[in-house]
DNA sequence: ATATCGTGCAACCATGTGGTTGCCCTATGC
DNA sequence: GCATAGGGCAACCACATGGTTGCACGATAT
């Protein structure tokens, strides 16, 4: 995976992860086991899976006790929109250049 | 990968397909190899990364003639930047919540 | 008609990834 | 102190993925 915008899109590319990222966003915090008992899958994976969300800045998780807290992180979801928006924008100034061109050539 | 969104993101964690993203919305068309030459691997790997593309709806190929010239399409641009706008308001729905509650303890 | 260019397809290889099980460590409850 | 619950770490397995090479096929140019 790609640094940045990269490590986003592949977080965010695994149907579970973007169900975790969901989940946290509508609980605002939750232990790995919480989550993993909403998802057919052990623990660990949805630990892994949390991890790679956590390498991508999606998530933050902290001890309190014996244990640990996720909570989400919008930042990283700005930058992907970001990106989307940038390359769409360039796409519509294309299409824009397009229609002058065309513009000109039918006057 | 996953259909429809997972599929965007998906494609669009591969810096390689990122950069051919970005260059055929740049260009507005282009052929396989003319996008080879810009990047250090083979042709039938840009091939390859033109199809994931294809199979996430985000560019499109039509043989013309002995070349086959791939145009970007924005729609799955916008379904992602959709789902990402989703989150984001649910996360910021949650925010607005807790500054209620928080205002209701504290009143 | 023949050579050539651009593609597509298939096989193959190395590595990454999602998922599992097993073990150990740390923090809480009695 | 001791049992127990939650978590992290490591090994392992099956399979997808990014990349390569080789070859066959249709379209163009001479």
């Amino acid at each position: 995976m790609g640094d940045g915008v990269g490590a986003v899109f592949g977080a965010l590319a695994d149907p579970s992860r973007r169900y975790l990222v969901e989940r946290l966003a509508d609980l605002g915090a939750a232990t790995p086991t919480e989550l993993a008992g909403e998802l057919p899958m052990t623990r660990q994976a949805v630990a892994k899976h949390l991890a790679t969300l956590a390498h991508a800045g999606l998530v933050h998780g902290t001890r309190e006790g014996r244990n640990t807290v996720y909570r989400p992180d919008p930042a990283p979801l700005r930058d992907a929109t970001a990106w989307l928006d940038r390359v769409g924008a360039q796409w519509d100034e294309r299409l824009a250049a397009l229609a002058r061109h065309v513009g000109r050539a039918s006057s």
